[in-house]
DNA sequence: TTTTGGCTTCTTGTATACTAGCATACAAGC
DNA sequence: GCTTGTATGCTAGTATACAAGAAGCCAAAA
């Protein structure tokens, strides 16, 4: 509720008051079991009820948001078992993905996996050597920055095997492991890591080799759900069930 | 637009004009490319526009519907490219699925299946013994019978492999599978065969046969694009792309 | 002290009125 | 006949007002 207002008026404001808060509620910029009210948000806006009304059902529908009739909308806690399945879903879609990208992968899409790879080692290069200073707002500022490319790679994957629909079905759900990467982003995995990872996954691509591609996909997303344990010890608030 | 209206007044109306129309379209009794105007529909059930809307701002985030700002609401028309890759998702989540579902069934899972499928059998003689009146109404109602075993079937699954959630996700995107097999139930695969194969999965399942059950599981889900071809042809316009 | 009743104040749900944009039809001008 | 301007009737988007229910507070009674 600290936010200026940069909504551009007239058009479709329910779309961008949406888009808007999705971002904040996935990037925990406002957080698990923050009370959010229609008429606060309206001011905040300066918008009537209605378009905040109607951006909180979309963000409900995607099991962001909890709107409970006469009490009050929330932002949902994290659930263990929304974010264990997301990634049971993610992993054998995406297992799936890396096997098909693997048959139609032409030289020219293996060059362009390895560059969005180049740009995430370059912005961990950046990282560290400003490491020094690290405040909060910096490492906020770079865990979107790595999470952005991270997502352009996985999309990319999805666009090689020309299933980019299928990639907007997991794209939906991811918005729930997201949320924990943004909120353990101290004991998350490194991000070297997964860099290193997803090289290695695009040199199993470039080799045809199906069944590395997939088994190291697999190895990739397992990744995310072990931060879970500590950051639930350390922000039980944050967490439900 | 022909509907009655059994909508109980007073409580989330919204939600409830949400579920019926859900219905009304995966079951095709509106048709795909039919316009719905909030008006007509806030008249129909006796309420005021904003319910409808919001009822059908819920079923564009699920696809269903097309809002054109000053234009129009649309029944979406059915996309090769998404069926498609509903079904590649939802292949390679239940595949998954199966798996944990082989290393956890308990014999009474195995029996809950098994019933499962012989109230499946029973529906099809019951048809099968009716099958000289032919109409359509008849028609229709077994297909819905159906449909909701062999849905019953799936959940159950996810519920042996505790996977619940996971099938939460899958269902939202099951709909643009259902829509097809409401429409083609002329010329999709007899649902005999579908039995068949569901006996075929459970019995993998209670032999902890992996490979084979998913495998199964594979073959189970692919007979439902076959349809697609031929039922476009017999009505084109039903499609986009 | 504890409990109970009512009041106040919050919340979301719904109804109604108004605004703005698109599409179509139709008429005027070329 | 063809094009273009315009009027009209539709649509969804938004604003405002009211209704209904939940929660908390506080005072009064047991």
């Amino acid at each position: 509720m600290t936010t200026p207002l940069p909504i551009i008026a007239g058009t479709r404001m329910a779309l961008q008051i949406a888009e808007r808060l999705r971002e904040e509620i996935v990037s925990a910029a406002i957080l698990p079991g923050q009370a959010l009210s229609e008429t606060d948000y309206a001011t905040l806006y300066g918008v009537s009820r209605q378009p905040v009304r109607e951006a909180f059902i979309r963000l409900a529908a995607d099991g962001l948001l909890e709107v409970l009739p006469q009490r009050g909308t929330f932002v949902k806690k994290v659930s263990i078992k929304t974010v264990a399945d997301a990634r049971f879903v993610r992993e054998a879609v995406e297992a799936a993905i890396v096997v098909e990208a693997c048959q139609r992968a032409t030289p020219a899409d293996i060059a362009m996996l390895k560059q969005i790879i180049d740009s995430q080692t370059e912005l961990l290069e950046l990282e560290s050597s400003k490491s020094a200073s690290a405040d909060e707002v910096m490492n906020r500022a770079m865990a979107t920055g790595f999470l952005a490319l991270d997502e352009a790679f996985h999309r990319a994957l999805a666009k090689v095997a020309k299933r980019e629909t299928a990639w907007a079905f997991v794209d939906r759900l991811k918005v729930q492991m997201d949320r924990v990467r943004y909120l353990s982003y101290q004991e998350a995995t490194p991000a070297e890591r997964l860099v290193a990872q997803h090289a290695t996954i695009v040199e199993a691509i470039a080799q045809r080799d199906v069944a590395l591609a997939s088994a190291d996909m697999h190895i990739h997303l397992a990744e995310v759900v072990g931060a879970l344990p500590k950051l639930r010890e350390r922000m039980p608030d944050m967490f439900e069930d």
